[in-house]
DNA sequence: TGATAATATCGGATATTCCCGATATACGAG
DNA sequence: CTCGTATATCGGGAATATCCGATATTATCA
């Protein structure tokens, strides 16, 4: 038997992905080297840092730092740490899952 | 050349998964008839009447009917309207869509 | 036509989100 | 340790979403 638990983490992830700007940054983050070539401090396999995201959005830097803990609370990305700068990527498998969540769960 | 549209419309949809009755409602609507044993003025095949839907959410008719639009104006849903009922049924292929959507542009 | 039932729309109180400036924390250089 | 840079967190004003009750609209039936 099949019991259809309403999964908290679907819902966070939908809230995640309600807002224009996260929704660009996932996207810019999809290809940074294109997106951001002014990064020079770090290749781009760690990811990209909240200042240059912060530049792109043209938001401010509190703002763009809580978007992307939403991101990552939601699970679409991941942070790494290197330095004094916290690089952001994609978690590709977040949203293979979430793909398949949709087909099948929602 | 593919030029990246910040699509509206994918931005209204995520928003109206953004909330757990909305989420709920296309739960019961994947399987009406488990779901709305208690219909009898209809098929399935046209959908789930409003008032059904309201007493399964537990929430006012205005408040369900409201949900209901917003999930029509995202193309989850569709609408038919037959006497004094209207019967809202999935649209799976926007489903269909939206996995896709997530599988290339987010 | 008038009464009743189903749904949609309106106006508003409350909760949440958006986005900011100010401040705190973490780190590296000197 | 101290200064400067990068990021995170806090507090709050404005905008938006949630959900309600009241009312309007549409359709049925006598």
């Amino acid at each position: 038997m099949y019991i259809c638990v309403m999964n908290i983490k679907q819902l966070e992830v939908f809230k995640a992905l309600s807002n224009k700007t996260r929704l660009e940054i996932l996207q810019w983050l999809k290809d940074p080297e294109v997106s951001f070539p002014a990064q020079v401090h770090a290749g781009f396999e760690v990811g990209v840092c909240v200042g240059e995201i912060q530049k792109k959005a043209g938001l401010t830097q509190s703002t763009v730092s809580e978007y992307l803990s939403i991101l990552q609370r939601a699970g679409l990305v991941e942070s790494t740490r290197v330095g004094q700068w916290t690089y952001y990527k994609r978690n590709e498998a977040a949203f293979e899952e979430l793909s398949k969540i949709i087909q099948s769960d929602i």
